[in-house]
DNA sequence: TGAATGATAAACAAGT
DNA sequence: CACTTGTTTATCATTC
């Protein structure tokens, strides 16, 4: 599995190695496909035009995410988590096993991508952000405050001294850092709440736009950056003047995090609640966060402080924006990761507990709340939700609401758990998991993140065309449908383009049909399913991994409590019910797996599974098709696998039918 | 090791 | 002529 991850991985960053080979020479031809295809993405689109790849935004924010996964590890490595998990089971990161296992050091961001499920990876950064967006604004304060001070002071200079030069040239000058300061404020603020990193609705103050400062990207930098926060601070940061409109732009793209925090309710509210505590605190009277008994809080500061004032005092002179007081930021974030990674599993442990003793647990998740975004809305066993299904979706926009909250749990759906080492769209499909409902759970994450989605292309046209009420679309309407959904397709639009037409045409199970404004595009369901299936079908061996696969994910109990002790919450909500009941399903014996299979087998051939598609097949796909032989063969195992691995009830539902079996 | 599958690149044709 | 849509071929990567 690591190893699968590792080159998935790989594969699946643009970065990755051998996106890098591409990267540089963008036009070598044909030459390598994955390599090539990330070279090119940041080559051809992107970077061009000083976009700076939203894929370096991605590293960026991976990369501090993996650091504080890293410390995380070395943390527990050293035994700073609860000791006596050690030997039993994984270390009780949030990290999944895999990572574990890895040498922290070892782990790149894109591995981090991988390895992470999409929520964790939320987690992970949104915490981070939270805490520079929280630096950030405080410094933009101050930096606003001293630009003004400046412009105070020039201009009455420039009263005194100078008449003659048509209003100071410095004047001018800060006049216009002023606004460029204010636009860069709302440039920020734009991204931030485009990605969903800030909720700032009007009223929510923590810092008033004005106050945003504008170098988020040094500042972004400086805080962020990995370990060498340092020095760049002093040099660059604090030179409002230098980095002005140029940065613009830039620093905007640059500093929007790419990962998508959409506005979770929980998650976001507690950050920001926190953060308004602490830029707030001046206006609080007689309280603040970081003063009780007399003393300053800071971490191992607890200077005596006679009053709020001089707190106050104390803290902007000690514990002013610098490296130090970053780093210790970075520290105390770590701190409450550790503590919410213990909550997650103690709740998790409840559960079990309550679970094992018949008792239904009223689904407190406790933790979610401070895991933000991660348990939050979870267990509305929404899931069932996702989409019901066979039926069409209205697009979009249906989905969507879906998924936010459900956001957190459903990073546990089963493809994520594969996910847990690698990834990469195979994967995915090959465990089955269906798209949908995968699509359905991440939604948002998907939709905000700059994180390539762990689906084929095939798989996606078809969940793009299977969404829709007739079942076709446009090669328009899928493009659209691309980059409506995904972030990571609104960049490198040549490419994936060229890749979905690529696919289109390639595979049959995608088949034109004229129509009479034009040709449009359907899936014929029993083509889209006799395409993997085959390994399938007929090998056991793919069965077992599949199984292996899920069990992997869902079965082991040391997989639920890795699950657990990954500091999300998968637990509890719908994920656990899925893992839960796949495990179930999977006790009941693997070797049942094999029985499974083939029961399912000639459920599915008799079956329905026809149905669904079939329906839609019949209904638009002209006779092009050009095969159909639904081979006895049953189409998909897997769907079928699936299906019955699965609740039926619940979820499954939706996947089922019409496409999701795809898995 | 080779086959299958998937991603990416690119050439090319036809239509708008 | 430029662009879009489709098709096809090639190459490379990954998985089994």
């Amino acid at each position: 599995m690591m190893v699968e991850s590792a080159s998935e991985t790989i594969r699946s960053t643009p970065s990755s190695q051998n996106g890098v080979s591409s990267l540089n020479n963008p036009t070598d031809g044909g030459g390598g496909g994955g390599g090539g295809g990330c070279g090119r993405e940041g080559g051809s689109s992107g970077e061009t035009n000083g976009e700076m790849s939203p894929v370096e935004l991605l590293h960026f924010q991976q990369q501090q995410a993996l650091q504080v996964a890293r410390q995380f590890l070395l943390q527990q490595a050293t035994g700073l988590t609860s000791p006596s998990s050690n030997e039993n089971k994984q270390p009780a990161v949030q990290v999944p096993v895999s990572v574990a296992m890895m040498s922290p050091q070892m782990i790149t961001p894109q591995q981090m991508q991988q390895i992470l499920s999409p929520p964790q990876l939320q987690a992970l950064l949104q915490q981070q952000q939270a805490i520079m967006l929280q630096q950030l604004q405080e410094y933009y304060k101050k930096q606003q405050e001293q630009l003004h001070l400046q412009l105070l002071t020039h201009q009455q200079a420039g009263k005194q001294q100078a008449k003659e030069q048509p209003l100071g040239n410095k004047q001018l000058a800060f006049q216009q850092q002023l606004l460029q300061m204010q636009q860069l404020q709302q440039q920020h603020l734009l991204n931030l709440q485009r990605q969903g990193l800030v909720s700032l609705q009007p009223g929510q103050g923590t810092v008033p736009l004005q106050t945003l400062p504008q170098d988020l990207q040094q500042l972004w930098k400086e805080v962020t950056a990995t370990q060498p926060v340092e020095d760049n601070i002093k040099q660059e940061g604090l030179d409002l003047t230098t980095n002005t409109s140029n940065s613009t732009s830039f620093s905007a793209a640059k500093v929007s995090p790419p990962i998508s925090h959409h506005p979770l309710p929980n998650g976001q509210n507690a950050m920001l609640a926190q953060r308004r505590d602490s830029s707030s605190h001046e206006d609080t009277p007689g309280s603040h966060p970081l003063y009780g008994h007399g003393e300053c809080k800071w971490p191992g500061c607890e200077t005596l402080c006679e009053d709020l004032g001089q707190f106050v005092k104390h803290l902007n002179t000690e514990h002013a924006l610098d490296d130090r007081s970053t780093a210790q930021c970075r520290v105390q974030m770590q701190v409450v990761q550790q503590l919410e990674i213990q909550l997650a599993k103690e709740s998790e442990r409840l559960q079990a507990m309550m679970a094992h003793l018949h008792m239904r647990p009223s689904e407190p998740k406790p933790f979610s709340q401070p895991l933000n975004l991660v348990s939050s809305a979870t267990l509305s066993k929404s899931t069932s939700d996702t989409f019901p299904d066979g039926l069409p979706h209205p697009p979009t926009s249906a989905t969507a609401p879906i998924t936010p909250l459900r956001q957190g749990p459903s990073v546990i759906s089963s493809s994520t758990l594969h996910s847990v080492g690698p990834i990469r769209r195979r994967n995915s499909e090959k465990f089955c998991t269906p798209i949908s409902s995968e699509l359905a759970q991440n939604h948002e994450f998907y939709k905000n993140a700059d994180v390539r989605p762990p689906f084929t292309y095939a798989s996606l046209i078809r969940q793009a065309i299977l969404e829709t009420p007739d079942r076709q679309l446009t090669l328009n309407e899928i493009y659209n449908w691309f980059t409506r959904m995904f972030a990571y397709f609104r960049r490198n639009t040549a490419t994936w383009k060229n890749a979905v037409r690529h696919n289109l045409s390639l595979h049959k199970c995608f088949v034109r049909v004229e129509n009479v404004k034009g040709a449009v595009w359907t899936v014929d369901e029993l083509e889209y399913q006799k395409r993997r299936p085959p390994k399938m079908t007929g090998s056991p061996t793919l069965v077992k991994n599949m199984i292996s696969g899920l069990s992997y994910g869902a079965l082991n109990a040391s997989y639920q409590a890795a699950l657990a002790e990954s500091n999300f919450p998968l637990l509890n909500s719908p994920t656990m019910i899925n893992t839960s009941s796949t495990s179930g399903m999977l006790h009941v014996g693997h070797d049942d797996v094999s029985s499974t299979v083939e029961q399912v087998n000639s459920n599915g051939s008799n079956s329905p599974r026809l149905s669904p598609q079939q329906y839609s097949h019949q209904v638009h796909v002209k006779e092009e098709p050009t095969e159909t032989e639904d081979d006895s063969r049953p189409v998909s195992l897997m769907a079928t696998t699936n299906q019955n691995v699965t609740i039926p009830d619940e979820r499954d539902l939706e996947e089922e039918l019409p496409v999701e079996d795809l898995s």
